[in-house]
DNA sequence: ATAATATCGGACGGATCGGTCTATTATCGC
DNA sequence: GCGATAATAGACCGATCCGTCCGATATTAT
């Protein structure tokens, strides 16, 4: 995961798959079968093991709606500790040619099950006042979606890095929108 | 350019690239020294056929800021006619391990020179009262600039495509927010 | 202990990679 | 017409690609 993660799927050689794994290139072979399946794995374990505990850290009632959106938006420019930089399921989609294939749906559900999260939470934030209720909170979700990703991919460029913050807040804002017209 | 925009820099071969450029492979070298030099050139070529174009109609100031902006988001999800899906500047820097390459720097400055131009047309729909005036221009600009990478990585999605629409009016209405403040 | 099953290192194969070389043919300035 | 330059096709290079095969070594179950 973290080889694809780090250099893509063309990037990414089998021998250095075979390295970075531990275990030996016929092992590999037999318990995944080609280059293509043991990608789709690891997608799997990126869903299961980056995106999923993210969308528990988001689905934390005692916090607010607010508080949680930010934190996930500025959890893109912090970008953990030692994982690499950018999102798996960006690059990929940028990558590979997807069409209707079974990466392709991988992706989307990955996009999907983040998507009605935020939405989740942000349907909170506008009972509570906090978010502009002149749009559907499905809307708005998929705004932070596409704002991520785009932060994402900002984050990959050389000095970008350090806009990312200031955009956040101004993300934010957008958010609140005409909720303060109440 | 189109080639290495439809099939990015490791996925393009150079006998693909001779194929498409109909000139011999031998010329190629001749010109361009190598495969990374041959990119440099296609991305300079990305930056003045693709994008200049585009900041140009941003520099219309006969139409309204509003107009502008959202043409802007909106011909992301056209995409025009025969070309690629997607941006190949998001492409490149979700792709290359960027640091502070010749390539890396090409792509900030496309960035640069886009958010300057965006920003252009926020300040003047700030003068108008058209946008939001709580935030600087610049950051306003950070995130129309985000938003439209993330619009162009969810576009390579396979049913995602319809979503962009209304969430280019969700953006749009995060750009007013406040400005109905006043 | 023995048979069955994993796992291993490493060689191997056909294909493709980026890049070079050579020899031939067009093109063009004078 | 003729020498110089540009452009061509196509063989060729070592390296690497994904994937397979093999024989040896662990591991496990009975």
């Amino acid at each position: 995961m973290i080889q694809f993660w780090e250099s893509g799927f063309e990037g990414s050689s089998m021998q250095n798959l075979v390295d970075r794994m531990g275990i030996s290139r016929q092992s590999l072979y037999d318990t995944y079968g080609n280059k293509r399946e043991l990608f789709e794995a690891a997608l799997k374990k990126y869903r299961d093991e980056v995106i999923e505990p993210k969308l528990k850290e988001l689905s934390d009632d005692s916090l607010s709606a607010t508080h949680l959106i930010r934190r996930h938006l500025e959890s893109i420019a912090d970008g953990g500790d030692r994982m690499p930089i950018g999102c798996l399921v960006v690059r990929t989609a940028t990558e590979i040619s997807v069409q209707d294939s079974d990466i392709g749906r991988m992706l989307e559900d990955c996009v999907k099950l983040t998507r009605d999260t935020i939405q989740r939470v942000i349907e909170r934030g506008q009972k509570s006042g906090e978010f502009d209720t002149s749009r559907p909170a499905g809307e708005l979700a998929a705004v932070v979606i596409a704002s991520g990703m785009g932060l994402q991919v900002m984050r990959r460029l050389p000095n970008q890095g350090r806009d990312i913050r200031p955009s956040v807040d101004a993300i934010m804002t957008g958010l609140r929108a005409s909720a303060t017209e109440h």
